[in-house]
DNA sequence: CGCAATCATGTTACCGTTATCTTTTATGCC
DNA sequence: GGCATAAAAGATAACGGTAACATGATTGCG
C-alpha cells in the first residue's frame, strides 16, 4: 500500500512519470476538467492512488490564481453561538468547493485586524465576519482585496460590501415590548463589560430605548468581566437582586448567564414568572433542557451561516441594499407571564 | 488612505516599485529577516502601508517550501470539548508563528480521510488529529506527508507519531472504583449510540472490566443516536429509571447528559447522592453552575492542546515511546457518596 | 591606508501547479 | 475516402514570492 517513506514529496511529475502521460494530463485528470480518455484516466487514478500523491493546494492555488477558501473571522468560538453559524456555512458550502477556514479575534479590534490580514494573505475566494464593526484599516484591507465580504450577526449599521443578520436594536426593543405586555415594569439588566460587544450593546439600546418610549428605565443593571457561565449567571443574578430587591424582570444579555438566573431564582423559590420574570438571549439548545423554559430570542444563527455562505459562493445575488434583515423572533418560554 | 479600488491585485512588485527597491528587500522587511537599513525599511514599510498591500502567502509558501500551518481534525465543534483543545492549542501555538486551521469530520471515518487530504494538500507543518483509529489509508497519507503528527485525546492505542491524551480504559476504571467504594451496587450507563466514538466504548470497557473484577456488571443500559444535550440526558435518565427502577447509580457518557439527568432526577425528588448516585465524564464549565455539582473526570483538555502543539510546534521533544498520557482525574462533585 | 569582515542590497533560478496555445489523433459525414 | 471537426494529449510560460549566491558599500583595525 504505502511506498516506502520517500524523503523527496510527490510531485505532479512523479504520477507523470508512473503513468506514462504528461503532468498536464495528470493534472487535468485530478481536477476532473478538460477531456481525457477513460483509458488514461484510469491510469493516472491508479499511479496516484498507489503513490500516495495528495495534490499541492500551494502550487495550484498560485497557478490558477484561484484558491476554494472562505475566511471566517469570528469573535470566539466558546459563546455557544458559533457551532451554529459556522453549521449553516458549512452545510451550504458543501456543495461548492469552498471551505472555511475560522479565525477568531477575542472581541479584539486589533487581533481582528491581524487575523484579517492573516486571512487575507492566503487569498481566500470571500469573507465572511461577525459584526459591522471594524477598523479603518480592515475596512481598507477588504476594499482593496476586491472580493465578497458578508458581515453576518448584525444590520444595524452601514455593511462594507454584504451584511446579513438580525437587527440588534430590534431584538432588544421586542423583548421590551413583551416584558412591558406582560405588565413588568421594574426591570434590571445583566449583561458583559465587553464595550467591543457591539452587538450586546446595541441591543440593550434597543431595549432601553423602547423602555423610554413608556415612560420606563432601567430600575438596575449589573456588568462582569469574563465568559459568560452558569455560575456567573448566579452570581450577578444574587447581587443584583440584593441590591434591587423589588425587580420584577431581569434582562440578561444571553442564555448562558440567564439559565444561571433562572436556576438560581428557582432555588431561592422565587415565584416565576409571577413574582420574577426572565429573559435572555441567543435561543441555544441549552435551555431546552432547564427546569423551566427561558424566555428568549432566536438569533436566527443557522439562518445568518446559511445566508453568508450563499452569498459568497454566489448561490444568491447580493441584495441591492446589501443587507439581508432576519427577523429576531422571541421564543416565549416560561419565564415570562402570560398577557 | 485607501487607494481607489485598483482591478489589479498588488504584488511585491508594486510595492518595490512605490519604495525604488528590489523586490527581495521589500521580501526581506516584511519578513523582518536579513540586513535592512533602518532608513529602507521606514520606506518600504509606509509604501506598502500605503498601497495597502498583503503578502501572498500562496506565493510565499510555494517558494519557500513552508507553510505556517498547523491543521487540526477534530470529530465535533459543538461537543464543548473541543473548543477547549483548540483553546490550548492556540495558546501555545501564538508565539510560534503556526496557526491552527481547524477541520471537522462529525465522527465520520471518510469524512476524516476527505479533511486530511485536503488540509495534506495545504502542505501544513504539523497535524493534530483526534483519536487513535483511522483508515488505513489516512494512516498512509499521514506516513508519507513526513511531517509531525500528532494524535490527541486518547492514549489507548498505536500512534502514527505520537500521541497526547488521557487513557479511557483507566478513566472509566477509576470512576468505577470511585463508584464501588462508595457503596454504589446496581449501576446503569447511559451513552450516545456511535460506534465510531472509540473513546466513549473504552471508557465503558475500563468501566465495566472493573465492574466485572468485583463480581459485578451493568445493571441496564441505554443509548442514544444524535447529539448530546440537557434535554436527551432527561429523557434516557426517565427511560432508564422506568425500566430499572433499582438502579442505585447512573455513570452517563458525557456531562451534558449527565446534567440533564441530574436536573429531572433532582425534580423528581430523588435523593442524591443517598438514594442514587451520578457520574458525568469530561469536566465542562457548564457543571459550575447546576443546582449540585456533577461528578465527573476532567479529560484534561485544555492541557492535552497545549501538550499537543508544543509537540508539532518543536517546543518540546518527541517522547521516546511516542506516548504522553496524563492522567484523568476524578473531580468529586456532590453527586456520589462520601466514603 | 589597506584589507578583511560585515552590512546592505541586487540577481537569478526555481517552487509545483494551471492557463493557454499547439499539435496529434480519432470521429463524423456526404 | 477525404476533409472538416472534435477529442486527447503535450509544450510553454506564467503565478508571486523566497533561497542562495553575488555584488557594492561600510566599517574596523593594525
Amino acid at each position: 500500500m504505502n511506498t516506502k517513506r520517500s524523503r523527496r514529496p510527490l510531485t505532479l511529475r512523479d504520477v507523470s512519470e508512473a503513468s506514462g502521460v504528461s503532468e498536464m494530463t495528470v493534472s487535468r485528470v485530478l481536477r476532473n476538467r478538460g477531456d481525457v480518455s477513460a483509458a488514461t484516466r484510469e491510469k493516472v487514478l491508479t499511479a496516484a492512488r498507489t503513490l500516495g500523491y495528495v495534490p499541492n493546494k500551494i502550487a495550484g492555488g498560485l497557478a490558477s490564481q484561484r484558491v476554494n477558501l472562505v475566511a471566517v473571522v469570528i469573535p470566539s468560538l466558546s459563546n455557544m453561538v458559533f457551532p451554529d453559524v459556522l453549521g449553516g456555512i458549512s452545510a451550504e458550502l458543501d456543495d461548492t468547493g469552498l471551505q472555511p477556514v475560522v479565525g477568531v479575534t477575542n472581541y479584539s479590534p486589533s487581533r481582528e485586524d491581524a487575523v484579517l490580514y492573516d486571512m487575507l494573505s492566503w487569498r481566500p475566494s470571500g469573507v465572511i465576519l461577525a459584526g459591522l464593526e471594524h477598523s479603518r484599516a480592515a475596512r481598507a484591507m477588504l476594499d482593496n482585496a476586491g472580493l465578497p465580504v458578508v458581515e453576518i450577526m448584525d444590520v444595524d449599521g452601514e455593511p462594507i460590501d454584504t451584511a446579513v443578520g438580525i437587527s440588534h436594536r430590534r431584538a432588544g426593543a421586542e423583548m421590551a415590548d413583551e416584558i412591558l405586555a406582560a405588565g413588568y415594569r421594574r426591570i434590571g439588566f445583566i449583561g458583559t463589560h465587553m464595550p467591543e460587544d457591539h452587538r450586546a450593546r446595541k441591543r440593550l439600546a434597543g431595549f432601553e430605548e423602547r423602555l423610554g418610549e413608556h415612560g420606563l428605565q432601567l430600575a438596575a443593571r449589573e456588568y462582569y468581566q469574563g465568559g459568560s457561565s452558569l455560575l456567573k449567571g448566579r452570581e450577578m443574578t444574587e447581587r443584583i437582586l440584593a441590591r434591587e430587591p423589588e425587580l420584577d424582570f431581569l434582562y440578561f444579555s444571553n442564555d448562558m448567564i440567564g439559565a444561571g438566573g433562572l436556576l438560581w431564582c428557582m432555588e431561592k423559590g422565587y415565584d416565576i414568572p409571577g413574582r420574577l420574570g426572565l429573559a435572555g438571549f441567543n435561543g441555544v439548545e441549552l435551555l431546552d433542557g432547564l427546569p423551566m423554559r427561558l424566555t428568549t430570542t432566536d438569533a436566527r444563527r443557522i439562518d445568518i451561516g446559511r445566508r453568508a455562505a450563499r452569498l459568497v459562493a454566489g448561490k444568491e445575488p447580493r441584495p441591492e441594499s446589501g443587507i439581508i434583515a432576519l427577523a429576531p423572533t422571541i421564543m416565549p418560554g416560561e419565564t415570562i407571564r402570560k398577557h
